[in-house]
RNA sequence: UGGGGGAUCGUUUAGUGGCAAGACGACAGGUUCUGGCCCUGUUAACCGAGGUUCGAAUCCUCGUCCCCCAGCCA
């Protein structure tokens, strides 16, 4: 049984408890979700199918339909069809018998659209596109009445039979609603409800080649079906009215449509038509890439209809428009992952570790813990032998502040193995890199713990590099830079956030044998490391491929983290402060005085590389120089420096590559809009800007 | 400048005249054979200005800001 949590409480929900409470619809609640078959479901459209799904099954008797929405066959296809079908299956839900598409109606649409015509209510209209267009006003002006607004009921009911019948090519003519070309809401300016397509359509073929329209046609297929609440997004508000008029003046049965904010996720993009462009352009594999935000994607991440169902549950439903950290998410999917999948080791970086003291040619089988949430799922073996991987990042030369794991002279443990002492690392002498790390091992610690009570500071996992199984493992991150890539405040296009680094395939890792044989779809925890499933479209291809559906949550990366920004922001800072650029507002009733600045402040400071492409001197100011500078994002930054009496020409800046504060707000001035700071500093009489000698890309963070 | 909607911790969602609550995030600590999980704590909000009231996030007035609408798309 799906939702067996509380329902959660919202204001849908409230409004059909007081109708349940009313006896309105004869306490029938009946939803629907209504997808039109031209792309592929995401993760909004499961927000909406959990809620009329979900409402259903909480209420008694509760039935929701699935209709397909298939009133315009130019651009719909059954290959939606059926990934559409799939998609809410794998969620968990079922509407029974009660598939249904718009198209089924066409007939019934049909006799309804000549009913309107006889009642005088809808008339043939032949006026080209583009005077439709113009006959409707603006949003501040009302509409003109079209020269065919009064034909007579006769013959536009012949001439609508005659659209039917193909006598007229596409556009000539169209079949529009007669209400109130004055009206402010612009959807009620005689809006039209039949054109003319000669396309054949998915379903019925060529039997038809006038198509009704969204409006006419959703709310008498609601009618038609019984629906008692017909949920749907915000942006359809302003066409209840005309949904309220077509069911009053046929005098039908009437649901209640309601609208809720559809759902943004922070660092991904919703809309159908840009998620095409996506597919369309090569920018992902396809609708199913791993890192889109479709059903298929994350059900191929990694993604679990439970962990999507929870998420659903936790961001609630209203009417603001937000965008939701995509941590949520994460956190959902972690949340039932931690519950369900089996620990496992896996190496993804490996480096090769000899236990020097360990019997050549021997092999244990050591029992490890199989999920230590779940006793139920048992233990299993793993060899141990002399010569083992551990992952790269595990061990360092030079270990920085609180890095508990290997390093010459310490004491580590391997998990549920031993605990080892390195004494020593093999370099390449060319290139510096640790090739190998030479260790010993204490024989009395077997299974991993130490009979004299001795601790170590760090578990690391292995493999045994003779047992230990290859496979491709793929790490996936946001697919954009940005929060919202499709709003942003400069106008730039979505694509120009794209994350460069949403994808990272590593090709020689090694797993553990027990999951040499996993299954497509089967989800693992790599110890340490974060969830991984087997990828379900390239591992019977190629040998196992592992897609990281998300990483554990991992304390040493913010220790690392704010350790490198330490070194930065003391650098910087003093920098900043000489150049007397950036004053930082303090809030209200921080008591701290201004000197003592938290580091917070600073680590949201962002450094870029920059290529400065123009440099010029500003007529009308003597200390400016206006610089065009590249930081990789595929257009220029404006930005004004002060640094004219350091630079009087400036055309040696042109080629330099200097450091840009990336993320401060765009800065309004007398000649222009400033969209960032390049840092300098120097003494009045020797100013300079910092340049670079390095190969450092533009864009490149500066830590 | 017309019409329709919306503003509560960084994010999201409750609270509808009577103690501003939860979740995620961030931060700090405890625990630990996963720097995971778990536990504890900290951080942090009613868009603004008036008014009504013993009492306002909630009711009223006037503002401000944000979103949607000029497809023969849905």
């Amino acid at each position: 049984m799906i939702n067996a949590k509380p329902a959660p409480s919202d204001f849908i929900r409230s409004m059909i408890a007081e109708d349940l409470k009313a006896n309105k619809n004869d306490g029938r609640v009946h939803t629907r979700f209504p997808p039109e078959p031209n792309g592929y479901l995401h993760i909004g459209h499961a927000k909406s199918i959990c809620l009329n799904f979900g409402i259903a099954a909480e209420n008694k008797g509760g039935l929701c339909n699935l209709r397909f929405d298939d009133t315009n066959p130019s651009k719909e296809d059954v290959e939606y069809v059926e990934s559409i079908k799939a998609d809410i299956q794998w969620l968990g839900y079922d509407w029974g018998d009660r598939l249904y598409y718009a198209s089924d109606y066409f007939e019934q649409l049909y006799e309804y659209a000549l009913q309107l015509i006889n009642y005088g209510k809808a008339y043939v209209c032949d006026l080209s596109l583009q005077e439709i267009r113009e006959y409707r006003g603006t949003l501040t002006e009302p509409g003109r009445e079209s020269p065919y607004r009064n034909r007579s009921v006769g013959e536009n009911a012949d001439l609508f039979k005659r659209m039917r019948d193909g006598e007229f090519p596409d556009g000539s003519r169209v079949l529009r609603a007669k209400i109130d070309m004055a009206s402010p809401n612009l959807n009620m300016r005689d809006p039209v409800i039949y054109r003319i397509l000669h396309t054949s359509h998915h379903r019925t073929g060529d039997t038809w080649c006038i198509y009704p329209m969204y409006d006419f046609t959703h709310g008498l297929s609601d009618s038609i079906e019984g629906i008692t609440h017909s949920i749907c997004t915000l942006e359809f508000e302003d066409h209840r009215p005309l949904y309220d008029w077509f069911l009053d003046e046929l005098k039908v049965f009437h649901p209640q449509q309601i609208e809720f904010a559809r759902l943004n996720l922070s660092y991904t993009i919703m809309s159908k038509r840009s998620l095409l462009e996506l597919v369309e352009l090569g920018f992902v594999s396809g609708w199913d890439d791993p890192r889109m935000p479709t059903i298929i994607g994350l059900r191929r991440r990694g993604f679990t209809p439970e962990s999507i169902r929870e998420f659903c549950n936790r961001i609630g439903v209203a009417k603001k428009d937000s965008t939701v950290d995509v941590a949520l998410l994460e956190h959902s999917l972690r949340e039932d992952l931690n519950k369900r999948a089996p620990r496992v080791m896996a190496v993804l970086r490996p480096l090769r570790v000899v236990i020097d003291n360990y019997p050549e040619g021997k092999t244990e089988q050591l029992e490890a813990i199989n999920n230590p949430e779940d006793p139920a799922m048992g233990t299993r073996k793993i060899p141990f032998s002399r010569v083992l991987y551990i992952e790269r990042d595990d061990f360092r030369e030079n270990p920085p502040h609180k890095f508990f794991r290997l390093t010459p002279g310490r004491e580590v443990r391997l998990r549920y193995a031993y605990f080892i002492t390195c004494v020593g690392a093999v370099k390449d002498e060319k290139t510096g890199e640790i090739t190998e790390v030479h260790c010993t091992y204490d024989p009395q610690t077997k299974g991993g713990d130490s009979p004299d009570g001795r601790k170590v500071k760090s578990t690391l996992h292995w493999v045994s590099a003779e047992h230990s199984v290859n496979a491709e493992v793929r790490l996936y991150d946001h697919l954009f830079t940005r929060e919202n890539p499709a709003n942003s405040k400069e106008g730039h296009d979505f694509k120009s956030f794209l994350n460069p680094n949403s994808l990272e395939i590593l090709e020689s890792c090694h797993v553990e044998p027990s999951i040499a044989n996993a299954a497509p779809g089967e989800h693992f925890q790599f110890e340490r490391l974060g969830y991984f499933t087997v990828d379900n479209v390239d591992s019977k291809k190629r040998g196992i491929v592992f897609n990281r559906s998300v990483t554990l949550r991992d304390k040493w990366v913010k220790i690392e983290k704010a350790q490198k920004t330490e070194v930065k922001t003391a650098k910087e800072e003093k920098k900043l402060e000489r150049h007397g650029a950036i004053t930082l507002e303090r809030k209200k009733d921080d008591a701290r005085p201004a000197e003592e600045i938290g580091i917070d402040y600073f680590s949201k400071i962002d450094l870029r590389v920059a290529v400065i492409k123009e440099a010029s001197h500003i007529e009308g100011s003597d200390k400016l120089i206006r610089v065009m500078a590249d930081l990789g994002e595929g257009h220029l930054r404006q930005i004004f420096a002060g640094i004219r009496s350091a630079y009087p020409d400036p055309s040696k800046l042109v080629g330099k590559k200097v450091i840009v504060v990336a993320n401060l707000k765009p800065r309004k001035m007398k000649f222009g809009v400033s969209e960032g700071m390049i840092l300098s500093g120097g003494q009045e009489g020797n100013l300079s800007v910092t340049t670079f000698d390095g190969n450092p890309l533009p864009g490149d963070e500066v830590s």
